[in-house]
This record gives C-alpha cells, sequence and structure tokens, in this order.
DNA sequence: TGGAAATACGAAAACGATTAAGCGACATGC
DNA sequence: GCATGTCGCTTAATCGTTTTCGTATTTCCA
C-alpha cells in the first residue's frame, strides 16, 4: 500500500505537507497542493483507515446492533428494510456499517459497550434487542453517541413508528368498514405491544365499541401456530367478532390458515388485518390489509440523526422521532355497512 | 479510555511487559503475567482496535459486499438467512462483520477494492452483486481472501448451493407425482439461472418428457408481475402444463394469484412449486411445494472457509463448496399418478 | 566455581497518519 | 528602519500497539 511517505518522496516534500494537501487544508499552496493531489491520484494513494482512527479518534464507522437469540433480527422483513435504508443512508454520507458482535460469548470476550469502544465506532444504533439487558443499559449510559430504534431510554435519541396513531388508523379504518365486533390477538409484552394495544383500547372507547375480554388474546409475535390457535379459539366463541387483528403479517397468516381449513372465506365470511405492512402481503390473494410501517423512512431518520449526534453533538436535540406508518388497504376487511350495501345495489 | 500505558505505570513495568503478558507471550513470567492481567481486568482495559490494526495488519473485521442497486440483497429472505448464519458464525470466532461501501458515489470515492484495503478487512465475501461489473473483478484480483455465494470465479473460493441437483430433485418429485407436462418459468440470465435450466432440461431428457419450447419461459426474479403475466400465457395455451415451476417463491405468488383469479385451484387443477423456501411459503395454504436452500450451511460455509483462507492461506484449498437443498414437499403439487388413484380408491 | 543457557524484562523503533509549533522569506504599516 | 503579519513549508511529537534486540539475573552442569 502506498502511503503518504511515499508520496512525500516523490514529491520532494514532507509528509506534513501531503496530509495538507490531500486534506484541503489552508496553510498550503495552491501549486504544491495540486501536484501532490496529482501524484497521490497517478500512485493509487488511499488513506489507512486504522492510522486515521489513531490520530483522528474517528472511524466514520457506525455500529449496529442487531440480536438475534430471541429476536428474529435481520430475518425479520422489518427489520431488513429498516437496516436496508439506514445502510443507505449512512453510506452516502461516508460511514461505514459493522455490526456490533453480539455472537462472541467466549471467556473474556468483551461486553458491547467495550467492544464499541474498542472498535472506535462513532456511534450506536441499536436496532434490534433484548433492551431490558445490563449490557445494552452499560452501552447507553457509556459516551458513545447512541440512538435507538422503536424502545425509549431516557435522555437517549429514539426512532419510533407510531404505534398509537398506527392502531388508531387501523382500528378506525376497520371501524368504518363497518365492523363492531372486533378482535386482537397482541404480541408479547413489550414497549410496542402496549403502545398499541393501550390505543386499541383508546379507540375502541372513542369509537363506542366494546370489546369483550375474550376478544383481546395474546400470542408471540411471527408466531403462526400461536395465531393459528388463538383464531381457532376465537372462531368458537358463542359471538365471534367480524375482524381479527393480529400482532403481525406474519401471524396473520396463521390466522388466515386457520379461517380457510374451516371452510370460511375471507373477507366474505370474517375479515383479517395484519400489521407491518411485508411485502408478501400485498401479494397474495386477498391482500392482506395491515398498517403498514415506512421502513425507508425509519432507516433513514435514524442514520440522519445519528450522524447529527456525531457530527454535531452540541446543537443536535435529544428527542424521539416519530414516524407514521398509514393503512395500506388490502381487500381481507369486507365493507360491511348497511349503506354500501345499499350502494351496492343501487 | 485505559491503555497499556496506564497499567504499564500502575504495575511498575514496561509495556513491552504489558503487552506481552495480555498476549499470553512465551517469554514473560508466570507472577508478572497474572499481576498485569488482574490489573488490567480491574481497569476496564481493552484494546484499541486501530492501533491493533496499524501494527499487525490484522483487523479481525470482514467485509461483506451487499449491493441493493439491482438486487434485493439484504430484503431477500434468500441473503438475509445466509448473511444471519455467516454473522453467528464469524462473531464467534471472533470476527466483526463490515459492510462493504456501495452506496458511496461522491467524487473521489473509493472503489471496492480500495475501500476493502483501506478498512484493512482481513477478507471479504461477496455475497449479493452483479458479479460482471469492473469494481467486483478489480476486487477478486486483489491480495485481499475473497469468498464469492452462488458465482464462480477462476482461482477464488466460492460457496454454491446446488442449482443442479435441486432442479433434479425437483422435477424429478413432480415427474413421480404423475406430471408429464411441465412448464419452468426461469429467472433472468446469471449463473445460477444457468444451471437451473440446463438442469431442468437434461432431467427432463432423462426422465423422457418432451418440453415444448413454449413451456419455457422467463420472468424476473421476485417479480410478481412478471410470473402472473406468464402464468396467464402458460394457462391460455392449447394444451396447457399441469405444472408450472417457477424462478422463486415470490414469483410462484404471482402465478398463484393469476392462478385463482381464474377460478382455478392449487393443486387440484393445476399445480405449483417455487425454488428457495422463504418462510412464509410454508405458512400459506396451500403450502408451497419448493426446493429449500439450506442457508444456515451456506452462511455458516462461506464464514469458515473464508476464516480458513485468512489464517491458514497456505493450506487452505482453492475449491468450491456445494451444499445441498431439498425438496420441500407442500401441499401445492398433486398427486396424479393412476396408481396412486388406485391406492386411493383402495 | 566458571561459563553457557535459559529466563524475565526493558528500550526503542515502527505502523501511517495528524497537527502544533516554528522558521525563513517577503510584504506591509507607521 | 523596525516591528509585525502572512504564506508555505518542515520538524517533531503523538495516537496505542507490537516486536526485535539487548541485557541483567538466575539456573544448570561440568
Amino acid at each position: 500500500m502506498v502511503s503518504m511517505k511515499d508520496i512525500s518522496a516523490v514529491c520532494g516534500v514532507s509528509v506534513a505537507t501531503v496530509s495538507k494537501a490531500l486534506n484541503d487544508q489552508s496553510d498550503i499552496g495552491q501549486e504544491t497542493k495540486k501536484r501532490i493531489r496529482q501524484v497521490a491520484e497517478e500512485m493509487g494513494y488511499f488513506p489507512n483507515t486504522a492510522a486515521k482512527m489513531l490520530k483522528t479518534n474517528r472511524s466514520y464507522n457506525i455500529g449496529v446492533l442487531f440480536n438475534h437469540e430471541d429476536y428474529s433480527g435481520l430475518t425479520h422483513d422489518y427489520y431488513a428494510f429498516v437496516l436496508d435504508s439506514l445502510k443507505r443512508t449512512v453510506e452516502e454520507k461516508g460511514y461505514d456499517i459493522t455490526f456490533v458482535n453480539t455472537s462472541d460469548r467466549r471467556a473474556g470476550a468483551m461486553s458491547y459497550l467495550e467492544h464499541c469502544k474498542s472498535r472506535g465506532f462513532d456511534g450506536v444504533a441499536i436496532v434490534c434487542t433484548d433492551f431490558y439487558s445490563p449490557e445494552i443499559l452499560q452501552l447507553v449510559r457509556g459516551t458513545i453517541p447512541i440512538i435507538t430504534l422503536d424502545h425509549l431510554f431516557n435522555n437517549v435519541c429514539a426512532v419510533m413508528s407510531n404505534n398509537v396513531q398506527g392502531m388508531q388508523d387501523l382500528l378506525t379504518y376497520i371501524y368504518k368498514k363497518g365492523h363492531r365486533r372486533v378482535a386482537y390477538i397482541h404480541g408479547a409484552d413489550s414497549a410496542v405491544t402496549q403502545s398499541r394495544l393501550s390505543s386499541f383500547y383508546r379507540t375502541a372507547a372513542q369509537l363506542g365499541l366494546t370489546i369483550p375480554d375474550e376478544y383481546i388474546r395474546m400470542s408471540p409475535y411471527r408466531d403462526t401456530n400461536g395465531a393459528y390457535a388463538e383464531t381457532v379459539r376465537l372462531l368458537e366463541l358463542r359471538e365471534p367478532p367480524t375482524c381479527i387483528l393480529y400482532p403481525d403479517d406474519f401471524s396473520a397468516f396463521g390466522g388466515f390458515n386457520a379461517i380457510q381449513e374451516r371452510g370460511m372465506r375471507i373477507p366474505d365470511d370474517i375479515s383479517i388485518a395484519g400489521y407491518d405492512g411485508i411485502r408478501v402481503a400485498r401479494h397474495i390473494e386477498p391482500t392482506l390489509t395491515t398498517l403498514r410501517q415506512d421502513t425507508e423512512e425509519l432507516g433513514k431518520m435514524v442514520g440522519e440523526k445519528l450522524i447529527s449526534l456525531i457530527e454535531h453533538p452540541k446543537i443536535t436535540l435529544v428527542e424521539t422521532l416519530v414516524v407514521e406508518g398509514h393503512v395500506f388497504e388490502g381487500n381481507s376487511v369486507a365493507d360491511i355497512n348497511v349503506k354500501s350495501m345499499k350502494s351496492h345495489i343501487r
């Protein structure tokens, strides 16, 4: 690898001058600068990142924390799309992305925070993990700029998909379609689940819906079998719902199957709705009505805010950025309004 | 950050000694080593990766090349699962993963190879990209250990999903189910496509199947609309196929919809099969018969071979590792054997 | 007991960059 | 005419490690 020393030798100047020329510093002659840059170009020079890091304490490298263990991480459409958008956003600004090592559990391995400091990450995006683990707490309390996705820590920047508004929009949409008996199979306990669930209750109350307790069930996220089982139980009620909400689109497929196996049709006999807006939901028949989260925007926000935190720490607000989703209108929710029936007839 | 110098001061030894103690070198006393290690632990020491890299030319960092532009990259189930497995594999061995920056197209930005050298990657896994681009060629010809997924370069290690065997197994399975009129909508031209297509023809010949030209169609990977359109054309043939193979599971959904919209049922009226074995294929009804690629094994192979290439360059063979997939038997392919009809009746 | 070998440690150079301080030459101001 | 300022460059220190080589001390054996 050609270094500044090599260039300085060729140009007959000191390495300091080369450094200044390449970094566009002020105290250098136009002529010299031009010549040095040209020679550097010809010799195929590129900087040694390690040396630069050592001296400047800047890595132009961002850590991304993705935990697999209990979470689906990378293989979850939602996170994959957010990461994809995040990657493009920061790469365009000259940053690279490195995963925070979460699998090295050998003796003497470093904690997340230590690992991040050791690698010299300029900032860390915590995307998908157990936010209550001690290691994560240590990390967010450290001195590295941090941003979280879909979780709030005190005094830490966060990007959140608006689950409250999302659930409200989705339920309101369903209400407007004429549904009055709406069941909600929610996911396992988490901040996200709580937002959605309380929004569900509040919106139902505002709309004047009464939700019997047996309409509220739990099934872990992305567990099609669980969703299947809960769907069966809902269908067996004396007064079954006319519409079922699922924790996510994936779970909705479980419900989908339970319903079809009993010879019922969607949406004619019963309506369903998912959450997330994963691709395949738009490509099956009937297309799934769901709350589509804006993963492109979420990833972009995470990246831009984190870089702002890194580059302008003083003037960057510690705040929570909220990204809106929107109802994706598939055809899994039937319109059962009397009004609309009439209009159909007319 | 506490450095070796700090530790040396506390212990009253030189930094050289500290370095040796922490790196388990030979020429150091047992007593001193123990003491230094203990102090290091107490002071919360961890190494400065940049300094270490600078000195040793080892980064314990692996570059992963994922291009989004025309390829679905991260958001493609297949690649996401491979990456997930790769990540776990290398992290357990103490390596981190950094994406090769493919989005920085600003003036003066580095080529892939320069970027990799600049970051000091110990090795690079080329997972998903346009393998024919000049930048990629420059990269594989460089001096960094390289491994590719699903593409062969001369003198470069590769991990391949066995597309030849896979297609053979899939078609044979379908044949055994009694199908004699099998259509294949293949993906856009690539090494993978060619393997599958030639395997399809060869297997068909071996089985004594005659495949009319109009049964072979093209639709880009993961293009549901394209698959939809081609399916319609196949269904409109004077003698339509009894089974249609798709480029991938996602495309199969396009066919799925085309078929259902025409009031035909799967598999009673027509059979379909996908390729890849993405999750959702197992969770819709009818479950999709497909060739499931072993993403877990693929990612593991990529990681292990690359690390072997890095750590034992002399004794590591430059070879192509082939990973077998297997037919996932859903219920989208009907058994139309006379024999089995009989056995049904019996 | 003397000398060779083994052992434990330190001094210093190096990796490739950045940057503060300094220095000569020349122009400017009063 | 002398202090002052500006420009363009060099010198040298520094970031935190690793590693070579040298040296002092101990051990071992003839």
